[in-house]
Parts: structure tokens; C-alpha cells; sequence
DNA sequence: TTGTACGCGTTATCAT
DNA sequence: ATGATAACGCGTACAA
């Protein structure tokens, strides 16, 4: 057995009083009045006791679990996990709620069933997190379970989400390329249809063309969203005359092999050619030398929203206004990968 | 609110019978016999009205909350500790237990905190796990709690743990370039004073021991385990004459700071030089040209084990025959960055 | 100002 | 073969 299992009865007894008395002092009852000196000599004997409340009991009969359920898909699969964890972390602590972690494959329907007629007990709410930005029709099975989606839209329209600003962080990362001279700015993207594809395309054409910088078709060049397929478009890139003096890369990954293309042409990084990522993939973007200037994903950001707005909905009962989505921006960390064009070329 | 709440008296008085009857049908109590008619209708009404016991009653009850922590340190650091949770995960899911998560900071006061908001929680028991193997000596809040330590080890004595096996590790990469013909195999390792340092060093010094290859100090380069670090011993290791023909790096990393290195001195990888990393970092064992060989730690594995040992440990009333350590294998994943060395050289 | 008693939804004991 | 009922530990009307 673990503990004495000191419970409020043994607190009331060693404080000399009755079991209410102790309830209502200890959860600051406002309705109910103590004598000063009552209130001392209870909390000091629970305290000595190391008294505290035994959730199971209190759950139920408060009828709330003080659990949220983190549904996460592939946890494994990358470090960008963790972050939203941390963050989700950090606001559920605040409200005193704690997290219970389903890992969820992508695949199997039927884990997942029977993972959340489980789940239906026991957690007041639900976030669910993707592995990477894209678009979900959540499974009904989450019933009316106040749920939250982390790196994910909603296309039912029901339910509150929030994503990275894929749009913004591609202006950002352009700008940044823009603001130290550069006007041949290529783009090295991928080829998988997921938001980051369109908003990072968008961004990135937005930008150029905010500052009348005609497109040219023949900078964009996209391959699948591994170092390979980055090593293949930045050599399709870097090829196009006259030569790009800037790439914005679709991820970390894909810069990493666009830096082995520039290697393999005999340019060097960031005088003959800078370069900006996008995920900053801490691993890669500091790893690669130069040090790589990049866009960070908020993904810490977007596990702390998600939990206060599921923190929100649990503490108000109209939950339909709190069914926005949220769109968070993605700052730039600047490295050593940037630097103006050179004078000629 | 969330659901009609379909209790047990709800399928007993929707299937005729009392609540004792469909207790006990639905938890197969041996003892209880009830007519297989009753037994078909009970388990048809509760299916149909999608009952599930209500966890917190249960507990309550049963007093065992079913649930074990997981203290994480920094989860959000390394892509590593994904997958340890996964492991346990899965191990758990076995069990029906489901996992709390806890993520603590480095700093002491804040681990305590957490740690007795856990066993607030009534964990069963916990996992401790920390961001890399090293030495722990655990704080003595958690009582008589079941503890298993993951990539740690107990410098108590009473908790059981369980770790990589560094040695053998070490061993199999340094095998694997014997195996293709090297004899001169430099190690480019790295100055922090934790276990998989030393392990490291002792697996390559064995290895090579064991193939009568005499000891060369000046083929063994110590610096900061980050890329830059690989990247200056790399440079000094391949500057002693004659030159290695493969490389052995204490980790991806400082592996990836050596394929820098190598480039410089224009050398190929794998024609002129071989390389074996350390830890299977996927982004960067893959995203390296060509994909980096290396040696995987068993994160999956570990975590399995733990969550399997504290369920032995729940299960049987005397665990001090529980207590032992395990070490688990590394195994070796083939790349394309191990080759034989030159005829020449 | 404090104490008594009930209910939260289960499981387990003991009758019937 | 089935049913009534007592715990599990806590919070809180309601009574004193």
C-alpha cells in the first residue's frame, strides 16, 4: 500500500472538528464563515498531515475529471510534437487541469474507436494534433465532447482550430531576403498538396510582388519535401539564367539540400548565395554550416492557445462564439544564411 | 452537457434485470452464473445503449486509478523522447492503463512541485524519463510510488531502470567498418562527462582491441557534441598521417559537422572516407549526402520495457526481485556512408 | 458557526 | 440464477 491514505475524516478528527468544516475551509467556501483561529489549526493540521483531496472521489462527485484528453497522431514521428505538448502543458496547469496522452496511428479507425469510448468517460475535453498543417474531417466519435484542433482546419465548421500563418511566414522569410538587396529570389517548394504548399506559395509571390518584382515562373521549382527532392529543385533552380541570388526554401530539409546543390556549383552560402528555410528544425537549421536563417513553426504557441480556448469552452456553457479558429505567426530566426547579393552576377 | 450519462441502471432497467446482474456479466465475474439468455440481452442493451462504466465510480471504488504518470524532462528538446512515449504507450495499452503526462523542467524546484501534483493525481506509478542517459539520483518525494527510470540510471539503488547499451553500440559501428576492410578508424567523440561518453569510447577501444589493432591516441578527438564540434575534430582526426580511412562520431551531429570537414579536405564519402554516426536522428542521417549509417538508440523499446516492468512491479506484492536494470541493444541501421577503404592511401 | 446525512456510479458481499 | 445494499471519499444542502 502506498500511503496512509490520510483522508478529510482523519483531518476533521486531528483538527477537532466536523468534516464540512474542513471541506468548506479548505476549497475557500465563501458561503460559509470559520472563526480565524478555526481556519489556522485546520489547514495547519492538513498540511501536517499532508492532506490532500483524493481525485477520484472529488471527480466524482464534482462530476468533472479535471482531465483533458491530448490526441496526437504520430507523436513520434517529429520533434515539432513536443513543443505543442509543452505548451499545452503550461495552460493546463494554470487552470489545474492535467493531460492524458493518447498516441494515435493515422491509419486505424478501429484503434481509435476504442480509444475514445475510453476517452468518453473520463476527459472533459479533447485536442487533437496533427503531425503537420492540413485539413481534417475529425471522426464523429468524439461525439459533442468540447474539442479543440492543433495544427489542423476543421472542415466541418464546428470546431475551433488553430494553425500556423504558413501566408505570413512566407512574406517574412521573402522580406528578409528583399530587405537585404535581393531581387532574383528563387523558390524551392514541394510538391505534396498540404496548406503550407499554397499559403508558403502565396506568401512568397505576395511578397515579390509587393515590391514589383515581375514573377518568373522558372525560380519556382518543387520536388518532393525531403533533402533529395530540396538538392534536385535548388539545382533546377540555381540553373535558370540569370542566376537567383536568394532561395526561400519550402522547409529546413529542403535548404539542407539546397545547400549541397550550391556546394556542388561552387557557391558559397551567404555570399554567393543566401539562403532562408522555413519549420527551423533546430537540428538541421543549426547544424548546417552557415547556420541557417529560418521561419519557426509556433508550435508551442499553438498548444497554449489551443488548451485556454478548450479551457474557454469548458467554463461556458454558449461555446458557439468561442468556435473561431486561430492563425499564428511564424517570426523569423535569423542565422548566418543571409547576407546581400554580391555587387556583380 | 455532454452525454445522456447511460449509467449501469440504465441497461438494468432497460434489460429487465438488476444492476448486480449486468455488473457482473460485464465484468465476467466467474463466481456469478446467469442464464445465457440474460447474459445475450445484457451485453445487446448495453452495446445499444452504448454504455461504458464511468471511470472516476470505478476507481473510486476499485481504488486503483488505472493510470500512470509519465515525468518527461524536456520533452519538447529531442525528438527522442517521442518515441519513448510511444513504447510506453503501447505497453500501457496492454494493460488498460492510460498515461498522465508531466513534463518538468531541469530546475529542482519545479520537478518537486510537479512531481507531488502527479501523485496528487493518484498515479499508480511513474515513469521517469529523462532527455539523455545519464546518472539520476531521484528526489525522495515519490515515496513508496512504483518508479521505473528511463535513460537513467538510479545511483539509489532501489529503482529499477533501464538504458542503452553504449558498449555495445559502440562496438557494432566500429564492427561494421572492421567489416569492410578498415583498420584505421578515428573516433571524433565529444567532452561532456555523461555515461554514453564513456561507453562509447569503450566499445571503439574494445572493438578495435579485439581485432589486434594497436591503440592510436591521437586518432581519438574530443569536442563539444554539436555539429561544430564533429566539424573541428573531424578536421584534426583526418590531419594525422597516415589518415583514417573511416570515421566513427559519437553522434549524428558532430557526424554531420564531419561530412563538413571531410568536403573540405576533398575527400568522398564513402570512396575516400567512411563514416558511422550515433543515435539515428532521422532528419539528419537521411538528409546527409549520402545517408549517414549509424547506430539507432531504442527509445520505442525503452519505454515498452519501463511501462512493462512497473505493470510487474503493480502486479506482484514483492518487487524487490523487480529491481534490476536492463540494457537494451542498439542496433545498427545501414546507409550508404560505409564503404571499403581505397586500394591505395 | 458547525455537524449530519445524502448522493455521485461502481463493484462486492450477502441474501433470497 | 438474481437482487438489495453497503462501501469507496468527497462536497454540500440543510438542520442545529
Amino acid at each position: 500500500m502506498r500511503q496512509k491514505a490520510v483522508g478529510i475524516r482523519d483531518v476533521a478528527r486531528e483538527a477537532g472538528v466536523s468534516v464540512t468544516t474542513v471541506s468548506h475551509i479548505l476549497n475557500n467556501v465563501a458561503s460559509a464563515r470559520a472563526s480565524d483561529e478555526t481556519r489556522e489549526r485546520v489547514k495547519a493540521t492538513a498540511a501536517r498531515l499532508g492532506y490532500g483531496p483524493n481525485r477520484m472521489a472529488r471527480s466524482l462527485r464534482m462530476q468533472r475529471s479535471e482531465m483533458i484528453g491530448l490526441l496526437s497522431e504520430g507523436i513520434a514521428t517529429t520533434p515539432h510534437a513536443g513543443r505543442i505538448i509543452l505548451g499545452a502543458q503550461d495552460a493546463a496547469r494554470e487552470a489545474g487541469l492535467t493531460i492524458v496522452l493518447i498516441n494515435t496511428s493515422q491509419t486505424e479507425s478501429d484503434t481509435m474507436r476504442d480509444i475514445d469510448a475510453l476517452l468518453r468517460q473520463q476527459v472533459e475535453g479533447v485536442l487533437y494534433a496533427t503531425m503537420y498543417h492540413r485539413l481534417l474531417d475529425l471522426p464523429r466519435q468524439l461525439g459533442d465532447t468540447p474539442t479543440v484542433l492543433i495544427d489542423a482546419e476543421d472542415l466541418s465548421g464546428r470546431l475551433p482550430w488553430v494553425v500556423p500563418d504558413e501566408v505570413g511566414g512566407a512574406e517574412r522569410a521573402v522580406q528578409e531576403l528583399l530587405d537585404h538587396g535581393h531581387r532574383r529570389i528563387g523558390f524551392v517548394t514541394n510538391v505534396e498538396d498540404v496548406p503550407a504548399t499554397h499559403g508558403r506559395l502565396a506568401g512568397y509571390r505576395k511578397t515579390l510582388e509587393a515590391a514589383s518584382i515581375a514573377h518568373d515562373e522558372t525560380l519556382i521549382v518543387a520536388r518532393t519535401s525531403e533533402t533529395p527532392g530540396g538538392y534536385e529543385a535548388a539545382l533546377a533552380v540555381l540553373s535558370v539564367e540569370p542566376r537567383p541570388t536568394a532561395l526561400f526554401c519550402y522547409n529546413d530539409r529542403m535548404a539542407m539540400g539546397a545547400y549541397r546543390a550550391a556546394a556542388e556549383l561552387g557557391l558559397r552560402i551567404p555570399d554567393d548565395l543566401s539562403v532562408v528555410g522555413f519549420d527551423n528544425q533546430e537540428i538541421v537549421a543549426e547544424g548546417l554550416f552557415p547556420a541557417l536563417t529560418t521561419i519557426a513553426l509556433p508550435h508551442y504557441e499553438m498548444g497554449q492557445w489551443a488548451m485556454r480556448r478548450l479551457i474557454a469552452i469548458l467554463n461556458s456553457s454558449n461555446s458557439t462564439e468561442l468556435s473561431e479558429p486561430a492563425v499564428l505567426p511564424c517570426p523569423l530566426v535569423r542565422r548566418e544564411s543571409v547576407a546581400p547579393p554580391r555587387p556583380t552576377s
